[in-house]
DNA sequence: TGTACATCAGTGAACGCGCGTTCACTGATGTAC
DNA sequence: TGTACATCAGTGAACGCGCGTTCACTGATGTAC
């Protein structure tokens, strides 16, 4: 944890320093994989400024983990938007598809933020929800996929709204468990994943 | 937080400490909801004792947590076995239901140690995993159900081992989503079960 | 062009806290004689 | 039955640590005159 020296911005250019911490705060958790490691102090080190200076930009420490669950929401969102509508051309099936397979590659790849968005716990009786249409979105998007399929003949689901939280809920599931279950002998992932969203989504045979 | 008096234990009793130890650290788990809140200090409030007193059953902070997370799969698997050996008589597909039934129950019921089991992470990379043998319990009564199904003509699985780990995957993922995204509008816990589990299952219709 | 000064972008020392762990100890209790 | 003593089941004080946060401050930089 060598301490990084830092030139200090000019006049006016403070806020420089607020997307430096947030940067710091995400590469900490990035690497560590725990939010309790995104302390003030190690933030502070990592940027390479002395603790109090956060304040000037963060309330508080709180304040930090909220900011970074923002943008993580914002990147995972427009991962699944990007991959679905490169899909759009290759007809409804390819889109669901694409928007599964995108949120399972963002959960692999940056899992401690995945972690952060959907295995929080902490908020539990803090009152109202805090980003309930940052989340929706996504799943509104898998709820149009399947409609689509369902219309198109592809699916024979007669519930989609149902059928996209039961895809959700593997998916999350799929995300998660694996990570956690290091010794378990896991079958092959696309085949795991086909027959997930092919059996929830009531995909037909002849497809 | 207050402190309750303990009587010290008569001659060749210490080892009742032990219990009272292990008692405190999973109430204290189980109301907290976090690992890192059982700390020494309050195992030791929470039992009535002084801190030291500890390293007289337990070599340090760890153990304890190793001891809870031991217990909580011999209890965890007790669950799933006795409900789904309580389902015999009726039939495979019962035996399966009651089993995931017993899954998702445990998990409602008792969240903070479900996610001892299957939501840490922190044991990657330090050697070998820690407990399969007793991971893989649940699973084989899984496996051995869904097998039964495909005998007896109700499932028409080609793969049931992919298909019970694809059940595990959903299981799971219900099990741990519903907490972390209270503002959702989840359908029905029922309805939502039963698709999953018919659908990744190929439960034929007619049954 | 020169200079006084307000402001900006931070710093360093200190606070009280809870933590894991160590150490030397104490007092009740059972046992040997 | 009485008593000395070993052992058991703990305790209390202390250590160093990292933490969040507060406070008074400092020195560079731009600006007004």
């Amino acid at each position: 944890m060598t301490e990084i020296a830092r030139e200090r911005n000019r006049r006016g250019e403070g806020a420089k320093l607020r997307e430096d911490i947030l940067a710091a705060a995400t590469e900490l958790l990035e690497r560590t994989g725990s939010e309790e490691a995104v302390t003030l102090r190690a933030v502070a080190r990592q940027v390479g400024i002395s603790a109090p200076s956060i304040y000037s930009h963060f309330t508080d420490r709180e304040a930090i983990v909220d900011a970074i669950i923002d943008e993580a929401f914002a990147d995972f969102n427009a991962a699944i938007r990007d991959a679905s509508d490169a899909a759009m051309a290759a007809g409804p099936l390819a889109r669901l598809r694409a928007g599964c397979a995108a949120y399972l590659r963002f959960a692999a790849e940056r899992p401690n933020r995945y972690q952060l968005l959907f295995e929080r716990r902490d908020f539990v009786g803090e009152g109202p929800p805090r980003v309930p249409e940052l989340r929706i979105e996504s799943f509104d998007l898998l709820i149009g996929s399947l409609r689509a399929c369902v219309e198109a003949g592809i699916s024979a689901s007669a519930d989609p709204k149902l059928a996209a939280a039961a895809i959700w809920v593997a998916l999350h599931g799929f995300a998660t468990l694996r990570p956690s279950t290091p010794g378990f002998d896991w079958p092959d992932t696309g085949a795991l994943l086909d027959r997930i969203i092919d059996g929830i989504a009531e995909i037909r045979s002849d497809t």
